[in-house]
DNA sequence: TAAGCAAACTTACAGTGTAAGCATAAAATG
DNA sequence: CATTTTATGCTTACACTGTAAGTTTGCTTA
């Protein structure tokens, strides 16, 4: 049972001293796309950054698809799990905050996230955990879902806003006074008087992931009073 | 000058009879991707389907990117365009509910909106008027900054849980069913509850699109409002 | 009539995910 | 201890991708 680490459990005809494993796969995926963007990530750059041929990660995944679901594991794990402490809109904003951290640091992850349905325990941790810390506060199920779903819009939504600037937010009022003359004022009067605004330092343009989300938890709070005068203490 | 249509005005080596042409390209590249959806969507198959090789694309598009960019705006110009007529709020519902209906109709879409920052004419249109339309209504451009922003993703993370949503809508309670004993009541008690009454027919888990936009636009008139009180009216 | 050029074509290349099958050595079984 | 099984690596190969490079064709213009 108690074998040393690292050595392998069976036979091989290995290059590299490391025996490979799921774990080290996922690590190894998650640093590159880090660092080189998703879309240079193919099976046999990370299995040469891995030393080891392509082939061999189909022993312990089984194909890209499975690749990315735990490499996107990997990154929710990192999200702070919400708890309720008497204060539910705290919580939230603390939990949109998180997680809207965690995706800048994968800037590759937020995209993913949305074209798929994750199940994994990571993510099944983190909703059970939100969901409870809404129900706890009063919210029912339904309202917990709208809830969740208005906030998470928010939180993937403004994240991808940023990941795509052209620009990073400090060079943004030098970017919009450059593509300024390119937007021409008889025809977008609206966007040249942004983009004005913007080049002036008036209005940063990103940067307001805050505002976004008070809007939702405001909006939340009055559903949520309304709720309550209604139906009476709909906490279980 | 007034020559003909549908011939060409040089020389090729054609095999089709019908001329290839910028526009010809993105209208069958849309139907391709909507109905195999755009992984699907190679050059060599878009060539097969317009009955040319892959190469002769590139006379009319530098590359992929571009043929995608071009596709999006295709879908961008069948978003309504806004118009304030004294309802601001009446006029953003219809435009967040068009937008929805398109990207449901182009569900490839979405995702891609998300991934890249388009500057096609039809977008600016569209985000020039919508920008005009709060402006008309009273709101100062940092706020329909936040306002646009906010409503955008819950047009497009609504869309796309919805797209991404492994059955349809209307077998959602029987597929909750299904899931249900896989979601431990132990673990995650809160998942299954919902799941549970998801599977009861009390709550659909989608369709509630209006509800999470007017969360969003009841707090922006809420915001309207207090920003008019203190600053006097912002139309210019 | 000749030159220029736009729009088609062919060929080729470096890359992709992964199916199929082989090799090895540790573990399990007799 | 001998044998079989099995997990984990490797090699080869295939179909497919985007697109660079160069070629052919025939309309348009000088």
């Amino acid at each position: 049972m108690t074998n040393s680490s690292k050595k392998p459990k069976h036979g091989t005809t290995r290059k590299s001293a490391k025996p490979l494993s799921r774990a080290r796969i996922l690590n190894t995926a998650l640093q590159l796309a880090d660092a080189n963007g998703i879309e240079k990530l193919s099976m046999r750059k990370l299995a040469l950054a891995l030393d080891v041929e392509a082939m061999s990660l189909y022993n312990h995944l089984s194909n890209k698809e499975e690749l990315i679901d735990g490499m996107l594991e990997g990154v929710v794990s990192e999200f702070d799990v919400p708890i309720f402490e008497g204060d539910w809109k705290s919580a939230m904003r603390s939990r949109a905050i998180s997680a809207h951290e965690v995706l800048i640091k994968h800037p590759w992850a937020a995209l993913l996230m949305l074209s798929r349905v994750n199940v994994g325990s990571a993510m099944m941790t983190w909703a059970n955990a939100s969901y409870g810390c809404l129900h706890d506060a009063g919210f029912d199920y339904p309202l917990i879902d709208h809830a969740i779903n208005a906030m998470d819009n928010h939180i993937y939504g403004f994240t991808l806003q940023i990941i795509n600037a052209p620009v990073s937010s400090d060079e943004y009022a030098n970017a919009a006074g450059h593509y300024l003359p390119l937007i021409p004022a008889d025809e977008y009067p609206h966007i040249n008087a942004m983009a004005t605004l913007i080049m002036q330092g008036e209005h940063s343009g990103v940067n307001d992931f805050e505002f976004g989300l008070d809007l939702i938890l405001d909006g939340l709070e009055r559903v949520l009073a309304a709720a309550g005068k209604v139906s009476g203490s709909p906490i279980s």
